[in-house]
DNA sequence: AAACCACGTTGACGTGGATCAAACGCGGCC
DNA sequence: GGCCGCGTTTGATCCACGTCAACGTGGTTT
């Protein structure tokens, strides 16, 4: 059995699942919320969406009016443009919002795809605001994935700006590594859901040298790696490349 | 005169000049909302705060209390990181916010620094959250400009993800034109307020690469360029070259 | 007006990653 | 089991941009 492999085991439970229960609550929206509030949040929670690898949960261009949190599965986000480029630009678990992208044009501005079977609880979002005006920790709570998404995003464009291949890679690596943490897996050892060149496109580099960057962090003793398989040997040792070097 | 010089000329003016009467409404944070809303707002803006060129709004690190909307003048927002590395996430104008950024996590991830003498609007966040419980079309809109960052983010990823340099200046170029074109300046003549190594630390660039690419696109015809102020000669031609190009 | 200084331009050269190309590994499917 | 096809690895070559260096320019100081 992988490591954290949420892929097998299909869950018999059609019980009520909400939030008030979800084992995800602690990293996704009700965070800070006391018992009537999250049976009120129970309630916004419109419905559940089942995905099979592949599949599309909304497209650029679609009509926004609900946002997404991640029950299991894991997400990719990109954006396309005539031409043919495509930028990933996101990655996302179980317990990450999808779909904040909307709000502001009413429309996705760009695509979720799942990477494996995933479920998503639908979250119209009228309801959540409507509810944020009762609730306030839901309201603030709310503001700061916000916030956070933009925070998080700088830091891809820092990446973007300034790094080099392997630093981009140990960045990302890490970053995984943190993100799988929180939720109780490995920091160590984990399967990628991800293509080469899904990573390159995320980390603006070719999936060559995505490939190449991977063998050179087997060679140096950082990481072993097995196509889709990583194995984090040495995080010290990666957080250097990450912040280190230049000059 | 410059074109959209705002610098000069220091308004005497100490009227009231509250969200109700500034020009700018229609840009900012009153977007869509009616008379006595408008009053309630002006009651939220706390104060306002002048600063001189080259004075910072707030630092990274610093503990977060306010978001800013610009009055007037321009600012760039960077993050810098120990080893140095320096990545300039945006470049705001008059009527945009500052500090979203800080929401998350109580403090500031970002320097924002004014490029020229400005002024903005202090507006406390916690006033702000229980303003936007009372005012339906107030929580929305600031909804709205959270999630158009975001999307700007995304946007600057795909640009920095996947463009070669001249593209990526065209792009900013642009970008900058509809901007002052949105304030009532000329689409087609303005100053940059940043010098080339700010460009180039936005668009992942080194200055000399600007300063490259600005001279071709004067060789071309595309803008005529005189240090730090911009005639955009063939608007067509650089949409052509920002999206087209490429195989 | 001379001297200074930050910023910008331009040239010569080096290099990290892109591109092109070939082979390999692995899972799915008859 | 053997074949097929996608994803990955690896190698050889190329090129866009970085680096280093010199010089130009416009604004400010004295």
């Amino acid at each position: 059995m992988p490591p954290n492999g949420s892929s097998a085991k299909l869950s018999l439970e059609v019980v009520k699942t909400a939030c008030s229960n979800c084992n995800l609550r602690e990293l996704c929206l009700p965070l800070g919320l006391n018992d009537q509030e999250l049976e009120k949040l129970d309630e916004m929670v419109a419905s559940r969406r089942r995905l099979k690898r592949g599949d599309h949960l909304y497209h650029a261009g679609q009509a926004f009016d609900s946002i997404y949190a991640i029950r299991s599965g894991f997400f990719k986000t990109d954006v396309l443009i005539e031409d043919g480029r495509d930028q990933v630009t996101g990655f996302q678990m179980a317990g990450e919002l999808l779909g904040l992208d909307g709000i502001g044009s009413e429309m996705h501005t760009c695509n979720a795809v799942a990477l494996e079977n995933s479920e998503v609880c639908v979250i119209p979002f009228s309801h959540l605001e409507g509810l944020s005006r009762e609730i306030h920790s839901l309201q603030h709570h709310f503001h700061k994935v916000m916030s956070r998404e933009i925070v998080r995003d700088h830091g891809v464009m820092l990446l973007l700006g300034t790094m080099r291949a392997e630093e981009r890679l140990a960045t990302f690596l890490l970053n995984l590594s943190q993100r799988f943490t929180a939720r109780g897996f490995s920091p160590a050892e984990f399967n990628l859901r991800m293509t080469r060149e899904e990573i390159g496109s995320y980390l603006g580099l070719k999936l060559e040298t995505v490939s190449r960057a991977f063998s050179r962090f087997q060679e140096d003793g950082l990481a072993a790696v097995q196509q889709k398989h990583i194995r984090i040997l040495d995080t010290p040792g990666l957080k250097m490349l990450m912040t280190h070097q230049r000059g």
